[in-house]
DNA sequence: CCTACCGATCGGTAGG
DNA sequence: CCTACCGATCGGTAGG
């Protein structure tokens, strides 16, 4: 089986995702990749399509983590204020238990080619548009009031997303402290 | 004198920050920017000493847009909430009037080498640090009520940095309309 | 501002 | 998994 994911190809995408974070997508050779796991750069195409494999492997797997991460909260019984709260926590989740991709992520998915650039702006859309539908719940039970919503969903996106640059494992707050401080600071933002 | 920006200088300069900001600064090559300008690669070499000395340029003189409107809210009467509402002002008018600027100072100040970066680094921080002691002015004054002081300040600097993402010159909300809802959402977490 | 060119490096392949 | 190598491209310089 050609999918069959080998230790050496856990260790190449492993190595190439702290790669791609430290030095960007771009700034990164197969030469280097190859230096960090230990052999010659011919080597890693036995284990690897190409470089933008390796990208695409990254994007897209946090992009279903996301995913389904969201699955979970629209499953959620709860009233819009406890599911948006949740869908940050499990947000925060994703990032901070993935911040080498989760920096490529962001930074990186632009050197997609397509069709799978195409794919991925996609699906960022549909998760944007889950959280926008959050946002929106809340206002229509009458529990939200937000100016617009757009922009809210933005600033809260932003704000999490970059939380992969400072999160510290070994810092004062743990993801769940993280979290809760993120859903304080922007719902009471949203309230009447 | 050497430091004259001449016309093409200037065109230079803008189209490197166009393309930068598009491709990403290590996935553009002089090359490129020369096809952009409509001369020969060699011939940018008369205006500017090197691809990095372009970067410098970008991310430094973006830093000095935000450090003189820093200097205008520190001189600025007024409550602590007044002067954090016009820093957010002031941050989102920089960013919003150098839009691809603001992209690359986010994405590629990491490829200046030292003591640039160190340099850039260091400035970085001082402007977290005002954003921080103007958060710590309400807290003291007995304006705000804040969990984290550097965990808030790293969400709206991030929401705030990422506007140049999706502002639109022609769209719906004006620059000082997203600055004041960006300012409402985060000072209403703030408040008792 | 151009032609001509430098050494270095790129992603990737052939063949074993 | 390696050696050997491909054509393309890189930032930048020499010299005019």
């Amino acid at each position: 089986m050609s999918d069959l994911l080998t230790d050496r190809k856990i260790q190449i995408t492993e190595k190439a995702t702290a790669l791609f974070r430290a030095r960007g997508y771009a700034a990164t050779s197969m030469r280097d990749l190859a230096s960090a796991v230990g052999v010659e750069a011919a080597s890693l195409y036995n284990h690897v399509r190409s470089k933008e494999a390796l990208l695409h492997h990254i994007c897209f797997g946090m992009a279903d983590a996301f995913f389904s991460a969201s699955r979970d909260v629209m499953h959620h019984q709860g009233d819009a204020e406890e599911r948006l709260r949740l869908a940050i926590y499990k947000h925060v989740e994703v990032i901070t238990s993935h911040r080498d991709a989760a920096a490529v992520f962001q930074h990186d998915w632009r050197y997609l080619s397509e069709p799978d650039l195409s794919v991925f702006k996609h699906q960022r859309d549909n998760y944007e548009h889950y959280f926008t539908q959050l946002l929106q719940d809340g206002v229509d039970a009458g529990l939200f009031r937000v100016a617009d919503t757009k922009l809210t969903v933005m600033s809260m996106l932003s704000s999490l997303n970059w939380l992969y640059e400072w999160y510290r494992p070994d810092g004062a707050l743990s993801p769940s402290q993280i979290a809760k401080h993120q859903a304080d600071l922007f719902i009471s933002g949203l309230k009447f």
